[in-house]
Order: C-alpha cells, then structure tokens, then sequence
DNA sequence: ATACGTGCAAAGTATTTGCAAACGG
DNA sequence: CCGTTTGCAAATACTTTGCACGTAT
C-alpha cells in the first residue's frame, strides 16, 4: 500500500507552514513516501547520499523534526536506541510493529482490540494520549523453524 | 507493592550463575529491589553515588546486562533514548507505561484484555513473543487540568 | 534583499569496551 | 593465589547545535 498522496500533502504542509520549500526537505518527504515502514535518520542520510544530493545528516534530523511536529510523521523507537520514523498514514490507520530478534526483519501490524484496549485504559486513568507505541520482540516464522 | 523477595533471588540467582558476589552488582540489585518503577542507568548511577560507594557506570550497564539476560530485570524503553530496567515480578504480572509528555511523570498500568490482544496478533503471525513494550504517550490528568 | 534552509564541523549524551588494580572464594 | 569484577578513561554511536553560506521568495 505505497501512498504517492502522503508525500504531496507532506510537501504542501511543509511549504504552507513556513512559506519555503528547500531540497533537503523535499528529499527526505520523497524518500519517506516511498517507503512502506520505518526508517531510522541515518539510514535515510545513507540513502539520499547513495541517490546522489549531498545532503547533511542535520538536515535529515532537522527534516524529521519539522514532519513531527506537523503530525506528517510518527517516531517510532524499537527498542535499539535508534529512533525510527514513518509517515502518518492519512486513514488513521495505524500500525505497530513486530521485530524479530534473530534476523532484524521489522514488521507492521494492525489490531483494533489492541487499539480498544489502550483506549480503553487511557480513558479510564484521565490521560489525553497523543501517542502510543506497541513493540513486540522475538522469533519470526521463519527463524523459529532454523531453530537458531 | 514492593518484593524484597526479589532482591534475594536476584542476588542468589546472581551469584550462582557465576559464582562471585561483587559489590557494585550489589549495590544495584539492592537498588532496584527498593524501586516500584523504571530507572534509567544514569538514574541508578547517581542514586548509588548520593548513598556512599564508588561505583563505575560501567558496573551499573554491566550489572544490568547481566540481570536482563538472566530475566531478572526487563529493559523499558520510553522512547526518549534513554533505556530504563526495572524487576520482574515473579507472578508474571506485567505491566506497561504511561508517560505524562508535560510532566515528565511515569505511571504503570496493566490490563488483560492488551495482553490478550497481543497474544493474538503474535500466534496469528507466528511469532514466538519473548518481549513486548506499550508506551502510552500524552497529558495525565494534573496536566490536562493546567491546560499547559 | 532578506530571511530561512542547508551543510559541515564541533559539541553533547548515552552506552560500550580496554585494561590495570582490587577483591572474593 | 587465580580468575572475576570493578572503576576509570577512552572509544563509539546517535543526535543536537553553532555558524557561515546558499537559495527561494
């Protein structure tokens, strides 16, 4: 499900909200909207140097903050120490993430029982939650069955 | 609900696994058996430093290392880069975090329908789940009501 | 022309590693 | 005594900040 859409708003609202366009951001939010799941700074700073602009890893971090603080993208932390980050999803559809510990693989799921249940509980201690992240760690299919 | 027991255990379980006692894994498992909550490395540091004994940072990560690859303590990660530990209760009873985005306040919570769903999702994908993290995000109730 | 965006380099913070000395058994 | 653990210091990795320059409007 690739979102062509996500990095035109993207680059509208960025342009709208300070009344510049400016390369880096433009590279980043184009990088962004290609990819399905999360990247972390570096590895986006690694690809558009690969892809030719000479981009600075500032630049990347300063790019990431602005699309944060717009709500354009959600930080995502696996538990590496690594901040990730993906574009919000329009839909309101809403992902989390499973990661397997042998291989690395990162992968996304949905459930709307979970999504009830912290609703649930957000409601019920008096807290306006703006955001939640929901990391599970372990073996995927596939390195269950090599029995590392 | 505080375990002593725990800080028993530990330090058996400890001392067991390689045969040595060693003063600054001590120090931070009595630490840690006083807590209720998370506690970042640097915390446990400066907490340890405040009471008397000389002990290296580098003690405090490899105490740690050491306790959360025996199952002793569970790595929290709240999303600031900061990585916290806590004791796991023997009875299983797991819980999950709130963190107030204003105050900075932690707050734990539990709820089994959450846990359900991620057991679900986790056996529908065939993942072997041997650790999950829930980080809920927002204003707590004090915050919302200074409407900051 | 003027401010904002960018890139580089330096600073900052959390964590890890190398190593000699201290210490427990 | 011997090997593990400790504390210090240096190294690493990620992220942030300062600053001069480029660039879009």
């Amino acid at each position: 499900m690739r979102e062509p859409e996500w990095t035109e708003s993207a680059l509208a609202l960025l342009r709208e909200s300070s009344g510049r366009s400016g390369s880096a951001r433009r590279a980043v939010v184009e990088l962004l909207g290609r990819q399905g799941c999360c990247l972390s700074a570096q590895e986006i700073h690694e690809r558009l140097r690969t892809a030719g602009p000479r981009v600075g890893i500032a630049s990347v971090y300063r790019a990431l903050e602005g699309l944060d603080g717009l709500g354009l993208v959600q930080k995502v932390d696996l538990g590496d120490g690594v901040s990730r980050f993906e574009p919000t999803h329009a839909g309101g559809d809403h992902h989390h993430h499973l990661v397997c510990d042998d291989c690395g693989k990162v992968e996304p799921f949905e459930d709307s029982t979970l999504e009830a249940a912290i609703e649930r509980v957000a409601d019920g201690r008096g807290y306006a939650v703006a955001a939640h992240d929901v990391v599970l760690r372990g073996a995927c299919e596939d390195c269950r069955h090599e029995h590392s």
